[in-house]
DNA sequence: CGGCATGTTGAATCTAATCAATCCACGTGG
DNA sequence: CCACGTGGATTGATTAGATTCAACATGCCG
């Protein structure tokens, strides 16, 4: 599989698509036929703020994304990390109001297709907008895992649940393989993503090196003990819906 | 506007559409003929089970409901909490395996509306099929917030934030007013919900009692004082995306 | 080379968890 | 009518996991 830089935009959006599900020729074409604007962007740029209207959604062709809200006293909560392939506002499509931002973690380029087209999409191959939104569906499976982990895992459970998720997720792109992954993410995106403090995930990924469970280092990522790191987070990969052809 | 038990099933449904949107007759009438088969159940019996296959969705006619997923050690996390109105597995439509289980809180009666009857209605109707999605990206902005209250509030913004949506939610459909609501849920069930213990929830609500901000006795809640209660917990009505009319 | 973001470590503190006992409201049966 | 059982709520004492604050190290980029 060539590097996602190399491929045509929509070609993206296919292979993610064909990741949760089995498309026609004819349905292939349509996706393939999108229209879409391309823009690059640096790290830590906002690319929907909450309360923005949305006119367009947001593919990820390079880089990572994430989507996050602001409380007072500079306290934020980040709800998901995206990779190559995702569209994190496909919700804005019924719900065109942000009520949360997205923004750009690393460099990234990103593909801006009208809602017009999506909506027309979806009329001419519905079976395309029901497996549009079951991916919103599967994204509120992922949300639901999280909430799983911020409420009833220790910190020590919820990282290894989430670094399970990421791998395969990426793996199921064809992101990632032999359990390892990038994961150009800091500590403090961590933090905030699970609900902990920095200094808090800085100690428990040491006791996980420490045990010879991850690697983690130049944002890449390498599970070495798999079958530990799923029992003691008790992951079970069904909430991802992954085609089986893609599944690890 | 009448008890709902003395309601014709489908308008029940159709009072909570009409609280995130605007039918017109056509649809109004395409959802009043829906077909559905009722069951009355007892309080804590589960309506659907981690694993199981969907083949109708449920409608909540009576009672409350709520979603859970079991770890290790009895460990328990609630998701959400369903009154009446609410279809907790609107998902299964095109995510039929369920990745957790559906359970009532109170005695219930349930409409079961086969899928295939949806199916046809969103093929007929494509802006209800339009609707029931969006009802789902509402339900994870739901997940959303929940998420803020579990990774970056304190015990006492997180439930503050908790009775106000649920204050909300009961009135867009008509259930509440004057700042009353019923509240048929044990301290523990809240524990679950909010990932905290039911000790701890017992005297946050003892503060938030002392302080005059709520009153909560015999399955009956009270928001003393609202504008305090948003105020605390940064609570921005936003998300629940109720239709002007119903919003408070 | 300098500057700044990120990562690392230690010590003190605190929120919430845990464990355990008691209380209370309510329904049931003798 | 009252004793009893039960589920839920309340309280106290103690502990643990995570936070906070602060200092210092590392590494990358211009």
């Amino acid at each position: 599989m060539p590097p996602a830089s190399d491929q045509n935009p929509t070609a993206i959006l296919l292979r993610k698509l064909e990741s949760i599900a089995i498309l026609t020729d004819g349905e292939r074409q349509a996706v393939a036929s999108l229209p879409m604007r391309v823009q690059s962007l640096g790290a830590r740029q906002d690319i929907l703020r909450e309360g923005d209207e949305s006119r367009h959604c947001c593919l990820i062709l390079e880089g990572w994304a994430c989507r996050y809200k602001l409380l007072s006293a500079g306290k934020r909560q980040i709800f998901s990390f995206h990779i190559v392939g995702d569209v994190p506002n496909l919700q804005s499509l019924h719900i065109p109001d942000a009520d949360h931002n997205i923004a750009t973690l690393t460099k990234a380029r990103i593909g801006y297709i009208p809602h017009d087209s999506l909506r027309a999409l979806t009329t001419n191959h519905p079976s395309v907008g029901a497996l549009l939104w079951r991916d919103t569906l599967i994204e509120a499976a992922i949300f639901r895992a999280w909430m799983v982990g911020m409420g009833r895992r220790s910190a020590f459970e919820q990282i290894a649940h989430l670094f399970c998720e990421m791998y395969l997720k990426m793996q199921a792109v064809g992101l990632a393989e032999g359990y390892r992954c990038p994961m150009p993410i800091t500590q403090a995106d961590l933090a905030d993503a699970l609900g902990l403090t920095p200094v808090h995930i800085n100690r428990v990924l040491k006791d996980m090196r420490g045990r010879a469970m991850i690697t983690l280092k130049s944002d890449m990522l390498v599970l070495e003990a798999w079958n530990e790191l799923i029992r003691v987070s008790e992951f079970d990969p069904t909430y991802l819906h992954l085609e089986a052809r893609a599944a690890g």
